[in-house]
RNA sequence: GCCAAAGUAGCUCAGGGGUAGAGCAACUCACUCGUAAUGAGUAGGUCAGGGGUUCAAUUCCCCUCUUUGGCUCCA
């Protein structure tokens, strides 16, 4: 493919550069056929994006339909049509800001006033359309020959919600048919493991306007996943020294003062509640409660690391629009920790930390993820604590701690916790943006609010460093996460229903009570069909609705010899064996907690 | 919170100013079945909620709630 640059020079498109260009070539195809519709548009930023494009406009009052968006797909197919060449210039600023203001491009005109001085400007150009662009751009329009606009939404200009909402129109855009019918393929799968529409099928979790939005609540198959997530973290952690507490989900006002999230977070926390004029709030966090446990007695050095853990239940407010599933919520369960150490105690702390992250990923067989080292934004002094000193170290010795261990991290500035610098975990779920998973944060600002204090080996005070950290994150995003990585197949641990048997035909039902009965007394979670259909309709049921990862099919032929015929959800594969092989077999695996 | 779209049976969805529709699920009956849907029948609804227009509203208009997508946010 031919592209060509902002200097007019025509070349041939590196290899990996062809989508990008091709999806910002998009973006103005769109605009130019946004312009012919609506000439009143103004437009503001429209960049390629990972599939596809997005322009930002100013459309003033007008709303747009579903129907105009097709009308705008259907003009952008007839400019391709018309195979305008693309030619770019450049312009002295003066004259470049004069051709926007006669363009009635008043966003441009803007994004000229915040490039750097000795910037250059250009243009391209096809047609009557003129774009403010670096480029490169294809040299025709007919080049581009797959894309589809796939919805409108609002987006602040400049993303900044002071800013004025503008309509932002997306789509997507390909080098060729196959590949767009590929991704809206993906794009349907991915629609199809949705952790909220699995959720539904599997009788997971549910949410009611009554309970309140945000709220959602776990159902018997759901609750069962949850507290097999919790009994193997905690088992983890007890193993590694943790320590488990329990703390109330009500905190009064006072203790996020003290704690400065009062002061930092307040607007995402649930109001306060006055009773007999003291103000409490539900807790949107656990460190002050922990804090407040270290600090009930005095701590000898000897003592430390000192790991208070808890499966703590945390309420914070967030906007309505961000809600999603069990993904976030309103309420959720925090797997966390407070790890109180000395300064040298940090690195050999955080690496056990980031090896029980390592550990838990290799048990779940998690391997696409992002870790960031979230760093302070300097020039933001009203979020972050203030202490450069405390943030250099902290963020030093996370970064060494990272590079120790050879793992691959970015750097995100303006990411970390108003009280120190983080390492986040980030993973990407079937539908929706990135979140964080895993994190371990550094603080040596908690610990100076709360005046914690332990005793040196020479007898004097000494102020301890905090680890925050989340291995699970929260169990309800974590399981929004295993659901939608598993497609609801779980493995057989976790699985709600982990046997289902079926008998061929009522004649069998006593027979298969029996088996039922074999597998409930070694704890196996069973369920008997013995409802009047046949074995292929309760087969598809186990299967699609229950994902159950055994189904024992029980006929005469069983009943005769006293075995069981087992089906695999994952291989469909038929074996026939002893019920008290089948029994050591499933527990076998439920016990390793095999895949 | 903001910008859009949507809300009809338990689920997935069709419909449309004049008695509310289908498939699946549920229930009943028959069949007694061998690895992803046996057949017949029955029941199931304040068409999200409230207000308005109209002889008549589930349908048109307004408000509210919830859901979905995008933006902002995410300790």
């Amino acid at each position: 493919m031919k592209i060509i640059y902002k200097d007019g020079t025509v070349a041939d498109c590196p290899a990996e550069e062809v989508n990008h260009v091709l999806r910002h070539s998009t973006a103005h195809l769109m605009a130019q056929a946004i312009q012919r519709l609506y000439p009143e548009a103004d437009f503001a930023y429209g960049p390629a994006t990972e599939k596809g494009f997005y322009y930002d406009v100013d459309l003033g009052d007008r709303k747009l339909t579903d129907e105009d968006l097709l009308a705008i797909e259907a003009e952008m197919k007839k400019i391709t049509k018309e195979h305008l060449p693309v030619r770019p210039f450049i312009l002295p600023r003066d004259e470049a800001v004069k051709l926007m203001h006669e363009r009635h491009a008043k966003y441009k005109e803007e994004h000229i006033g915040d490039l750097a001085p000795d910037a250059e400007i250009s243009f391209y150009q096809q047609g009557d359309y003129i774009d403010m662009c670096v480029g490169p751009h294809v040299t025709y329009t007919n080049a581009i020959k797959a894309f589809k606009i796939t919805q409108q939404g609002g987006a602040y200009w400049k993303n900044d919600s002071r800013n004025k909402m503008l309509t932002r129109i997306n789509g997507v855009a390909f080098a060729s048919q196959a590949e767009l019918e590929q991704y809206e393929k993906e794009q349907e799968e991915a629609r199809a493991r949705d952790h909220r529409k699995i959720g539904k099928e599997m009788g997971l979790f549910m949410s009611d306007d009554l309970v309140g939005k945000g709220l959602p609540m776990f159902l018997p198959n759901g609750y069962t996943i949850w507290q097999e997530l919790e009994d193997y973290i905690k088992g983890k952690e007890r193993k590694l020294g943790y320590q488990h507490v329990m703390t109330p989900c009500v905190g009064s006002v006072n203790l996020y003062i003290t704690s400065g999230h009062w002061a930092h977070y307040r607007k995402n926390m649930f109001p306060p509640m006055e009773v007999e004029g003291e103000s409490f709030v539900l807790r949107p966090m656990n460190c002050p409660h922990h804090m407040m446990i270290y600090a009930s007695r005095p701590h000898s050095y000897r003592e430390l690391p000192i790991r208070i853990a808890e499966v703590a239940h945390d309420f914070r407010f967030e906007s309505s629009g961000t809600l999603k599933g069990i993904e976030r919520g309103r309420h959720f369960c925090q797997n966390d920790s407070h790890i109180f150490v000395t300064p040298d105690q940090i690195e050999q702390e955080v690496k056990q930390v980031v090896g029980l992250i390592n550990d838990v990923y290799k048990d779940f067989g998690i391997t696409d993820y992002r870790c960031v080292l979230s760093l302070r934004d300097p020039n933001d002094t009203e979020k972050y604590y203030q202490d450069d000193e405390m943030w250099n170290t902290a963020e030093s010795a996370l970064r060494s701690v990272l590079q120790d261990l050879k793992i691959d991290f970015t750097e995100e500035i303006g990411e970390a916790a108003f009280y120190g610098p983080k390492l986040d975990v980030n993973v990407k779920p079937a539908v929706g943006s990135e979140y964080t998973l895993s994190t371990c944060q550094l603080d040596f600002c908690l610990p100076m609010k709360f005046d914690l204090k332990y005793i040196d080996a020479e007898g004097k005070e000494q102020t301890p460093v905090v680890i925050h950290r989340a291995i699970l994150g929260s169990l309800d995003r974590f399981m929004a996460y295993i659901i939608e990585e598993t497609k609801g197949k779980f493995p057989v641990w976790l699985a709600p229903l982990q046997v289902k048997v079926l008998p061929v035909s009522e004649k069998n039902n006593e027979y298969a009570a029996k088996v039922t009965e074999a597998l409930e007394k070694v704890n196996v979670r069973v369920v008997l069909d013995d409802r009047n259909e046949k074995v292929g309709y309760k087969i598809r049921e186990a299967q699609q609705v229950d994902r159950a990862p055994y189904m024992l099919i029980l006929g005469a032929k069983e009943e005769e010899a006293g075995t069981v015929n087992v089906r695999s959800r994952d291989t469909g594969e038929q074996v026939s064996m002893g019920l008290e092989e089948f029994v050591a077999k499933v527990t076998k695996e439920i016990q390793e907690k095999a895949h």
